[in-house]
RNA sequence: GCUACUGUGGCUCAGUCGGUAGAGCAGCUGAUUCGUAAUCAGCAGGUCGCCGGUUCAAGUCCGGCCAGUAGCUCCA
């Protein structure tokens, strides 16, 4: 029979061949590397037969697809060897991730990563032991009672609530049988590279009301190089972590005494988050935002109009006592509560006086502090925290105006993104609710008119944008704007979104031309996003190097000798004049070590003065990462450095 | 909040089998005034995260709490 291979030729086979045998018959090499094969785009295994006319691609190691194949079939040796070692233990999942796979697993005794090392040993004897890898298929009954007798309650709770017609599939390595969809290796021999990373705690089944597991990360690559320079790649990562950097450079420190969540800016970070926020404030204010300045806490009647009071109390810093209704404990008694968000604020700025369709579309803008009770377990550095400050603001404006609003919005994130150097390093994700949830204002109608109009608006924008349901804020869905860390986690950076109840909730008209009084729309938006969490992603992009316009220190002047002191002190006035932020080291140091200590510091301009500039009136420049860069008088220094220091857009 | 791990001078880390603590860097003092990535010497600095328990004796063993790390859940 024939079948059709990837680059069109047509090859020749026995009948009844599989995908394996086609490889061999193309060559030994392609057969020896196969991992998988695509059968008419499906991925499947190398042992699964060919029919006439089928059209067959060799997936190895080279393709994502095979590489996942491979990890998949690691985790299966992993699960294989921990029930080997610990033949009580339960198997729940064990799926691919980015760089590896993971297996969950229910322990009767718990484990640590001390166990890692035998139970690698345990993986390489049945990688050595080169398994072949079976495939084959049960009926619903046959398959949960198979599960039951290994006692595998799990993986009969995962074929149960499968659909009736569902193809039910296991694979078996020797005495070792799994509930999978596949496809896998056709032998365990075929792994040559892994290694187990972290030990995590993780819900069964992500709910948090279910029994926590025991996760095993690991991590895999066709070669054992590879794994190397994988783990090393991690270390570099690690060398970058805001968390250790940012407290290394003191930009930031937290203190016991103060409390999770609540890091401390130091003259560092905060001189950094004036910089950048000076930077928004006057932007927006060119983009026709007026700035506001609103409480920090207000009392629980404001909340219950935003509707934070019934979907997002729980998350508040709520002063007073209160019943599970939230009412006061106490009869009378006035509960107030630290703001998680500006808008029902600056909505109040909106209904100071009838408004007309003349003042729309009307833009308030904050650097506002706000307070969200995070769980205990998710704070980390400045990227999750309790306080921490948002370019927060609202438009308010007709349903004409959405469109043309919400791309100025992400017109000015764009900018801020670019000037940040980080427009490439985003992506964005259309988050919808969930439908039938009760996280989110119950009015379907309103919910699906909402997310049309936006999936309008970002494709008319031509964003390439991810849709996720129940990421929605509970009042409208959201344009989000994310980034990664340093070690692959997504969070939120920006946000865009549209609200379509805040202007019934809270009252707020406009008279409109025709003398009607109508229902504004809102969109709640941030330009920088919180500048916390900014701020951590920017310490681990530059690694502490910033640009120099938002570096906190921008210039050092080291004079080598006490001589050149009183040059050096001129020099730091001069500039400080010009508005650049510079200082001088006069300690009794040599040149080498003060050039050391700066450099630690990430100072992007040094200024070496001795007795030559002095006489001169010159500077002796070294630049971040070049290096020297030679003398030069200092009026051309300081419109070089100024020059530089104005120019914000990175590309 | 959950699971696992961690907490020793400002920082990075030693501290064996329970016998009341050590190094380097930073700091201070002195010498040195030096030309592009760490000058030399001396001094000082620790209720071993906090509270309780076991023990003749706890940094070390046990419990609780606080804080941190990874992941889960949640989220800007």
């Amino acid at each position: 029979m024939n079948i059709t291979l990837k680059n069109g030729d047509v090859l020749s086979v026995a009948e009844g061949a599989n995908a394996m045998q086609a490889a061999q018959a193309i060559s030994e090499g392609l057969a020896r590397n196969a991992v998988a094969a695509k059968i008419n785009g499906e991925l499947v295994d190398l042992s699964t037969a060919l029919k006439e006319g089928d059209a067959l691609e060799i997936v190895t190691l080279k393709d994502k697809e095979g590489l996942e194949v491979y990890r998949h079939t690691c985790a299966h040796v992993l699960a294989q060897a921990v029930k080997n070692i610990y033949p009580t233990c339960k198997l729940a999942i064990g799926p691919v991730i980015e760089n590896g796979f993971y297996y969950d697993v229910d322990f009767q005794t718990p484990i640590s990563m001390d166990d890692f090392g035998k139970i690698e040993a345990e993986m390489k004897n049945i990688i050595k032991g080169n398994l072949p890898i079976e495939r084959f298929t049960l009926p619903r009954e046959e398959a949960i009672a198979l599960m039951s007798k290994y006692h595998e309650n799990y993986k009969v709770e995962l074929i149960s609530d499968l659909p009736e017609d569902a193809v039910l599939s296991f694979y078996k390595q020797g005495a070792f049988i799994d509930f999978c969809r596949g496809p896998h290796l056709p032998s365990t021999g075929k792994i040559k590279a892994f290694k187990l990373t972290q030990l995590a705690g993780a819900y069964w089944r992500g709910d948090e009301k279910k029994k926590m597991l025991t996760r095993i990360y690991g991590t895999a690559f066709a070669k054992k190089e590879e794994v190397e320079a994988y783990l090393r790649a991690l270390e570099e990562a690690k060398r970058r972590d805001h968390n250790k950097l940012g407290r290394d450079l003191g930009i930031f420190m937290t203190a016991d005494v103060i409390g999770q969540g609540l890091p401390i800016l130091m003259p560092k970070g905060a001189k950094m988050l004036q910089i950048l926020s000076r930077f928004v404030e006057d932007e927006e204010q060119k983009r026709g935002f007026m700035i506001t300045k609103t409480p920090n806490m207000a009392k629980s009647d404001l909340y219950k109009i935003s509707g934070h009071w019934s979907h997002y109390r729980d998350k508040m810093f709520v002063l007073g006592e209160v019943n599970e209704y939230g009412e006061a404990a106490k009869e009378g008694e006035e509960i107030m509560a630290l703001r998680p968000m500006t808008c029902p604020f600056q909505y109040q700025i909106y209904k100071n006086g009838l408004k007309s369709y003349r003042d729309l579309p009307c833009r308030y803008s904050e650097t506002a502090t706000e307070f969200r009770n995070e769980a205990s377990g998710e704070m980390h550095g400045l990227i999750r925290v309790r306080q921490f400050t948002l370019s927060d603001g609202h438009i308010i404006c007709t349903k004409e105006q959405i469109a043309e609003e919400f791309k100025r919005c992400l017109d000015l994130s764009y900018y801020i993104l670019d000037c940040l150097g980080m427009r490439e390093d985003v992506s964005f994700r259309f988050s919808k609710r969930l439908k039938g949830s009760d996280k989110y204002i119950d009015n379907d109608e309103a919910w699906d008119n909402t997310e049309a109009m936006m999936k309008v608006i970002l494709d008319d924008l031509g964003l390439d944008y991810v849709e996720a349901d129940d990421e929605a804020a509970f009042y409208g869905p959201k344009l989000d704007v994310q980034a990664k860390n340093v070690f692959g986690k997504e969070d939120t950076l920006i946000t865009i979104q549209i609200d379509f109840a805040a202007g019934n909730s809270f009252g707020m008209e406009y008279v409109d031309a025709d003398g009607l009084r109508r229902t504004p729309y809102v969109i709640h938006r941030s330009s920088i996003g919180c500048y916390e969490r900014t701020m951590a992603l920017l310490i681990e992009k530059y690694a502490g190097a910033f640009p120099l316009w938002f570096a906190p220190e921008q210039v050092k002047i080291l004079p080598v000798t006490d001589r050149a002191a009183d040059y050096a002190k001129a020099l730091v006035e001069e500039l400080c004049a010009l508005g650049i932020r510079a200082s001088a080291d006069y300690r009794n140091e040599k040149i080498g070590k003060k050039i050391f200590d700066a450099e630690q510091e990430k100072v992007p301009y040094k200024l070496v003065v001795g007795d030559k500039e002095v006489e001169n009136a010159t500077v002796s420049v070294r630049k971040r990462s070049v290096g020297d860069i030679g003398a030069m008088p200092k009026a051309e220094f300081f419109a070089l450095v100024k020059e530089e220091n104005d120019k914000k857009v990175i590309f």
